[in-house]
DNA sequence: TTGATTAGTCAGCAA
DNA sequence: TTGCTGACTAATCAA
């Protein structure tokens, strides 16, 4: 089976036309098996390839998810700190020119000094407002 | 064809064993002809789901990932400037009880709430250190 | 019996 | 000629 064309014609000297035509029929038939059962497989490998590659996105998807969770949970936290630090400098502002004092003891100070050091996780200090 | 087994015994009698089973038999090559062809349809069909699925999911992950990049600069952006605060609250600290205006003048405070004020999508701000 | 699926066969296209 | 693929057939399995 696995001859060239020149390799079967050495073997096919002195046989009837007929036969040497049935032979190569038979040939080709054979190789179509073949051919058959490779396309086969090659269906089958293709559509486990794209099973892969759908699971793979699919895992894609959810640690970009995750990761997005957190860093929205971490935006959240920054911005309430912010809005915390931004209230005190306001009373910081509107207690006038020469009397920063009145408006931002030191005891409000040390707190900010407190919330700005605190690395990023309490999403309590939106409470804190200095009503 | 598409007659039930009863139906058709009704077209059955009077022929011969043969011609019987022979039409039988052309009967089921027939359907599984049918079968043949819908199974064909379903492999076709089952792999254009899949390959759809595999798009919907390469475009969630592209979604995914500019909302990512986005909270990432965001995330940065308030970073650099929680970290400018700090900066300027320290000042105020080290300045000691009485003196708050020495280390953290007027024109400071403002700036503090400028930095306050801005909503989020300013980076440039990490250079208005208040020294 | 019916429907689905697999493997083998042939037709027909493309390289 | 070779290789691949669609469609058909028969065999086989499950329901």
């Amino acid at each position: 089976m696995s001859l060239t064309v020149r390799e079967l014609n050495l073997h096919l000297r002195g046989m009837s036309r007929d036969e040497i035509q049935k032979l190569k029929q038979r040939r080709r038939t054979l190789k179509n098996r073949g051919y058959a059962a490779s396309c086969r497989v090659k269906r089958v490998s293709q559509r486990e390839a794209l099973e892969l590659q759908k699971t793979e996105l699919q895992r894609e998807v959810e640690r970009l998810g995750v990761e997005n969770a957190g860093m929205r949970k971490e935006l959240e936290g920054l911005g309430a700190r912010l809005a915390a630090l931004q209230r005190f400098a306001r009373g910081l502002e509107s207690g006038g020119g020469g009397n920063i004092l009145a408006t931002a003891p030191r005891l409000n100070t040390a707190s900010v000094i407190t919330i700005v050091k605190s690395p990023a996780q309490r999403g309590a200090q939106r409470d804190q407002e200095p009503s």
